[in-house]
RNA sequence: GCCGAAGUGGCGGAACUGGCAGACGCGCCGGACUCAAAAUCCGGUCCCGUUCACGCGGGGUGCGGGUUCGACCCCCGCCUUCGGCACCA
């Protein structure tokens, strides 16, 4: 073995190896447990991959290892969310077609993972961009469409005039585009939509059999937004149909001193007076050209106007205003509300500007006040509700007011939930398009299965449009197509597929990535999945991760999966910033690749390192230096290795102190076992990689100072050992040592050792000794002391004497093997 | 504004269920090796005071209180940073 440790040559050795044997193939059936363990479905970005996504990576890659160790069956995947935005964005910046960086960014992405070592089963590669995949993502189009689920819409949507596409709801933050960060403006245009709101209370219910971080499940159950109300009708004069609207708050009901309505609401033209309707259509106008970041701006003043109309107010009869405003959303509710200033800050706020009237119906525990100078949200009593005066509000005053206008048909309980359709159709060229056929005669219809894939044909101008249409619609080839149900003239659907409905059931393709004959084999499925460890930036968590879940509810209620969530346990790791603390990103020039850290310091001390350098779900700023220290940890290892293996005829000291040092080194062998073994089921890689540390400090102290506190064979033992714990980690160095210490086929093949509780139990501890909580003194004791002999012990110590010396004691704290704390006065 | 997470040496962080604060690593300081440098190895490294020295004392986990024999950990009130949502009636 050589003197000094050479990662490249080390690392080239076994990643051949490995290649040879086929090392990571996955079979299908085993008598083995089922373990699969999943990374977020990766984009090959031009860029490749930084440091950032090998904290994704080597911790999952570690996982696998450690459970195929332990005797799992491990379903380790890889594959590319090749479709979408930015490869195609990517590609006209390059003047490329978008395949062909694809495929150029794929192999670049392939490279760099083998580079880092990881296990990854490459006969399932799969690629989202690929008709043999897309053409099952256009099957699940039908599966939503035969089941009422994909529907077409119309309204105003969320447009990026950067992007040229509409948006989902999930995609717009802060008013701007997620990928770009362009502001959002409005469309009208004709959209697929999927009817995700039908599966909003599943989705919130399920998140309870799930082990997902607390975070992402609150992020999910505030997205869903559930919310119990009632619909209110508001009789109008002229009119057979009333104003519905929907209240959170039916008891403050006699509060209500006027209406508003979304600008956009069906209503507002009919309901409109003559006078008013010069200022009506201004605002309207107005509203519908305002980007998300000018409304959000203008929060501060509310707006509106009033269109001249009345509506009666169902308890009492009164008549009251009709406005319009936009800070009445036509997407939530029924798009019109009752306003109640008195006790909701908005409607206060707008009252306040306008001067309507405010009307105080629930007076709070101190007593009514008469005149608000807020609106009062809290709980309290009804008052100027007629009959319904004295009753606690919301409470029971809820619930009277709900049943009296029920009785009459005026109102009924409503749930609504702040959760939107998801919007699916994209107006680019750079997606999985929709299998449908718009034919004169039929309207729409979607191919039929057996004839997919629809194919994306290879445009040679696929610049996107300010129109709102597809690059697609350019090509007549493409669009003209004779209706599937007639025969006749059709024209193809030319808007491709949101990338996220790819992501939605790639993990199910990974269970059987060939299978020509449906998106997935049952029976593989059946075996593999659910997912068992999902890991990925928390980033997705009310996109992906949400769809995904949404996807594989339909499937289940289609008889095609036997379980409603995709993902068991979901974990997400921390970013990794520059140097500097900044972002890491190409035009900041501050990106790290694995590349420029493979190059110096080889594989392994990457590896390490990424698991070392913080808790695994946080953030925190790469160092350079920090992967020295790991790489000089590798390099102590090898060389205590190399000299273990070269030396001969070492054998026990005849000294007890040398020998007692071996049998306390052989004790920190199985508590390193112990610790590494629950840290990394723990997701505690740091201190996993910490104590593998100390463990060698010691080793490597007892070899130099008294090798001969083992026998030969026992520093060999212990050295294999040290090597299987850290084989999920650094797997090429392992590998090495593995077979230099005469050890069989892989390391990873070798059980994963267990430890000995009595072998790892102190027979001496240290107790501390406190006088008032303030440590004195410390003591070697041996575990099974006697609480006497210990506070003896302790009371007799010269330095507590000072502190014990003229006091009296007034009690004894005794924690066995801890401390002893003595109270004096 | 609302919801959530986090604040520990020069830096990343450790500390199990309320029981030795600062493991491990980086950096820094000193030493060995070397003609020299790098690499490597050995020792030191929270702050203040004290001692020739081994030591010893005091303070210390964002700030202010509280509970407890004992608090980085639990409770109350603040401050700061980060993430999410942002007129959802």
């Amino acid at each position: 073995m050589d003197r000094r440790y050479d990662p490249h040559a080390v690392e080239a050795k076994w990643q051949r190896i490995w290649k040879e044997r086929d090392a990571y193939r996955t079979p299908d059936e085993s008598g083995k447990p089922k373990f699969y363990c999943l990374d977020f479905f990766p984009y090959p970005s031009g860029d490749g991959l930084s440091v950032g996504h090998c904290r994704n990576y080597v911790p999952t890659d570690v996982v696998s290892r450690f459970f195929r160790m332990r005797g799992h069956n491990v379903l380790h995947p890889m594959g590319w969310d090749a479709f979408g935005l930015p490869a195609e964005n990517y590609a006209l910046k390059m003047g490329v077609h978008p395949r062909v960086t694809t495929e150029r960014n794929i192999a670049n992405y392939h490279r760099q993972m083998d580079m880092i070592g990881l296990s990854f089963d490459w006969s399932r590669e799969i690629t989202s961009s690929l008709p043999d995949y897309y053409r099952w993502t256009q099957w699940f189009f039908l599966l939503m469409y035969e089941r009422g689920l994909a529907y077409r819409g119309t309204g105003q949507q969320w447009w990026c005039p950067s992007c040229k596409t509409i948006l989902a709801n999930e995609q717009v933050e802060q008013g701007r585009c997620w990928r770009c960060g362009s502001d959002v403006g409005k469309k009208d245009l004709e959209q697929w939509y999927f009817r995700i709101t039908d599966y909003a209370q599943r989705l919130l219910d399920d998140l309870a059999t799930i082990e997902w971080p607390e975070q992402i499940k609150l992020m999910q159950t505030n997205w869903i937004g559930r919310s119990e109300g009632a619909e209110v009708d508001f009789a109008l004069p002229d009119r057979d149909e009333p104003l519905t609207v929907f209240t959170t708050r039916p008891d403050t009901l006699f509060g209500a001193t006027y209406m508003v309505l979304a600008p956009e609401h069906p209503l507002v033209d009919e309901l409109t007076t003559p006078e008013r309707r010069a200022a009506v259509l201004v605002y309207q106008d107005q509203a519908r050209r305002q980007s998300e970041i000018e409304r959000l701006s203008t929060e501060k003043e509310k707006t509106g106007v009033f269109i001249g109309g009345h509506a009666l107010n169902p308890v009492n009869g009164a008549e009251v205003p009709i406005w319009i405003s936009d800070y009445v959303l036509m997407g939530y509710g029924t798009g019109a509300i009752m306003a109640v200033p008195a006790h909701d800050e908005r409607d206060f706020q707008f009252a306040t500007q306008f001067e309507l009237p405010i009307v105080e119906v629930i007076a709070p525990p101190s007593g009514a006040q008469g005149t608000l100078s807020e609106a009062y949200i809290g709980d309290g009593v009804m008052v100027n509700s007629a009959g319904f005066d004295g009753l606690a509000a919301p409470g029971e005053a809820f619930a009277a007011v709900v049943d009296w206008l029920g009785e009459r048909g005026l109102a009924r309980r409503k749930v609504n939930f702040k959760l939107r359709d998801w919007l699916i159709s994209r107006q680019r060229y750079w997606g999985a398009p929709i299998p449908i056929i718009h034919c004169e005669q039929c309207g729409p219809v979607p191919v039929p299965a057996d004839r997919l894939p629809v194919l994306l044909p290879d445009l040679e101008d696929f610049h996107p449009t300010d129109d709102g249409q597809s690059p697609l619609a350019r090509s007549a080839e493409f669009v003209n197509a004779a209706c599937p149900k007639c025969g006749g003239p059709g024209r193809r659907e030319t808007d491709t597929m949101d990338t996220f409905v790819c992501s939605s059931w790639y993990h199910l393709r990974y269970a059987s990535p060939r299978h020509d004959v449906a998106a997935f084999d049952r029976d593989k499925v059946d075996y593999w999945l659910p997912v068992d460890l999902y890991v990925g930036g928390a980033e997705h968590a009310v996109m992906h991760l949400l769809y995904a879940r949404f996807f594989c509810k339909v499937l289940q209620d289609a008889g095609y999966v036997d379980f409603g969530e995709p993902y068991s346990t979901l974990r997400n790791q921390g970013m990794i910033q520059a140097e500097d603390g900044q972002k890491m990103s190409k035009s900041k020039g501050n990106v790290v690749t694995p590349d420029s850290v493979v190059e110096l310091h080889g594989a392994d001390s990457l590896r390490v390192y990424e698991l070392f350098i913080a808790p695994f779900e946080q953030s925190v700023a790469w160092s350079d230096r920090g992967v020295q220290g790991c790489s000089r940890f590798l390099s102590r290892y090898w060389n205590l290795a190399a000299e273990v293996v070269a030396a001969q005829g070492i054998g026990v000291a005849a000294g007890g102190a040398e020998t007692e040092r071996g049998r306390a080194l052989l004790r920190s062998l199985h508590k390193t076992i112990r610790k590494v073994t629950r840290d990394v089921e723990s997701f505690r890689f740091n201190t996993a990689v910490s104590a593998m540390m100390e463990l060698q400090n010691e080793a490597l102290d007892v070899w130099a100072g008294a090798r001969g506190a083992l026998s030969l064979a026992e520093w060999r033992e212990l050295l294999a050992t040290f090597t299987l714990l850290l084989a999920p980690m650094a797997p090429h160095v392992a590998e090495e040592v593995h077979e230099q210490l005469g050890g069989e086929g892989s390391v990873l093949d070798v059980a994963w050792p267990s430890w000995d509780d009595e072998l790892a139990a102190d027979e001496v501890v240290t107790v501390v000794v406190q006088v008032n909580g303030k440590l004195r003194d410390r003591l070697a004791v041996a575990v099974d002391a006697e609480k006497d002999d210990v506070l003896a012990a302790a009371r007799a110590g010269a330095n507590t004497q000072r502190f014990l010396d003229g006091k009296q004691v007034v009690k004894e704290v005794y924690v066995p093997g801890k401390l002893v704390n003595f109270v004096v006065k």
